[in-house]
DNA sequence: GCGAAAGCTGACGATTGTTTGACGATGTGG
DNA sequence: CCACATCGTCAAACAATCGTCAGCTTTCGC
């Protein structure tokens, strides 16, 4: 099943920061860390930190507040004042007021030393469920000639202009798409649009279709967007 | 006519729900959270919590493990499984092994007992921070077509004269446009608008529909501001 | 060319989802 | 206690979408 592999958008492992000036604890947490899925980079001051935020990709901050040099709530702060980065300070310093002011300078969480790394975890992965509307297939867009889909919105729009398909046209679509311009067989296209093994009127697929080009088709009589394969099934042109 | 006022009023006092057996703890962190700025509401029960929660407006819930009858960690997937309401368990309990095991149930935060109000208050103000996408704290102004909406002040005005949407239209109109013209789910309206877990008709959500174009579209016949996206749900036109 | 297989097409009920007006319950203010 | 606003429910009307069919066209091997 050719499908799969494209769906396949391999769940990418999170990637932390660690900002700690201690190489023991960054060593240990980095260890502990990795082993519950994360991947963890390390920075020893605030400024290096800073410019790997700039060059990484990062999901996660985790940040100690004893930093040589600039004040860890300085950098959080600062962090705070470029992104909306979920933040997680670690401290040895325990008293509320700690606590409050670093949260206060923008931290989503405190926790303090020593800590337990498989609370860290979780307490990351709480975090990060309150990132972003966590939508599956993030980001997606197609383009196809003057057309362009949105799965995520739900959108087509031909020429700029929005054009509406119905549930079963749209699903149609994507699924054609994902394949990118590969020929998708009728029987994956039934088993995909329509589910499971359809049993019913194989004729369903080609009236679909034809419906399909008749919105999205600047001629629908003569189709260059979805192209039939004789024998075969269909597939969409190749950008 | 209070519901008018009501709408949206203006910095509305965030409001927590309580979920502890213990009636001092209930009176005195009542008494702490308020002077923080919180409306307090509270519950013994996770039975009580529930029937709370569907006709209150809750902002955050609190949530001691220790409670009478069902188990705290139930309650917190219950919750979780029903809305996505922030959640912090606060808990005498302090080994890490509860601690994950209650992140993991769904919670967003758990602070242990005793605890200190004002930390308490902060780590509630930092999840309140990361709360839905874009709820923009203050300021926020929709317009669409010649509509023109102030969550804020609760005013709705259409070509520039202030027309009058009951409580739930309103709503139901915030809700709707917070999403920027993605479709809105019938399912994620009824959570969102009416509460975490209606039940009954779901013709509810049509009429108020209806009765908001009626007061909104130009010609409520012909709706090209508040659309309907069959099989799926509601949005709003695109700006 | 011919005929069969594969695909295309327009039309038509059936189904499902949405709209609509009306009604009764509830709560608030006069 | 009445008038009014708002809400939730219902049933009938309406509309979009779907699946099926029967006839037509294209393609391709012979």
């Amino acid at each position: 099943m050719i499908e799969t592999v494209d769906a396949g958008v391999a769940a990418e492992r999170t990637s932390v920061l660690l900002i700690d000036d201690d190489a023991r604890i960054r060593q240990a947490l980095g260890l502990a860390l990795d082993d519950e899925g994360f991947t963890v980079e390390a920075a020893a001051s605030g400024e290096q930190a800073l410019t790997m935020l700039r060059d990484n990709d990062v999901d996660v901050v985790l940040l100690d507040l004893t930093l040589p040099g600039v004040d860890g709530l300085v950098v959080c702060r600062t962090l705070r004042a470029r992104s909306d980065l979920p933040i997680i300070i670690v401290s040895a310093r325990s008293d509320s007021g700690d606590i409050i002011e670093g949260l206060e300078a923008g931290a989503d969480d405190y926790v303090t030393k020593p800590l337990d790394a498989g609370e860290l975890a979780a307490r990351i992965r709480a975090l990060l469920r309150r990132r972003r509307p966590a939508v599956g297939e993030a980001g997606r867009r197609f383009v196809l000639g003057d057309v362009e889909v949105v799965p995520d919105e739900g959108v087509v729009r031909k020429a700029g202009v929005e054009i509406h398909l119905t549930r079963t046209e749209f699903r149609l679509l994507v699924e054609l798409l994902s394949a990118g311009g590969r020929v998708v067989t009728r029987e994956a296209l039934l088993q995909h649009v329509w589910g499971y093994d359809y049993l019913g009127d194989t004729r369903l697929l080609d009236v679909h279709v034809r419906r399909l080009r008749r919105k999205v088709e600047t001629d629908p009589d003569e189709p260059c967007l979805v192209l039939t394969v004789r024998g075969a099934g269909y597939k969409v042109a190749r950008g």
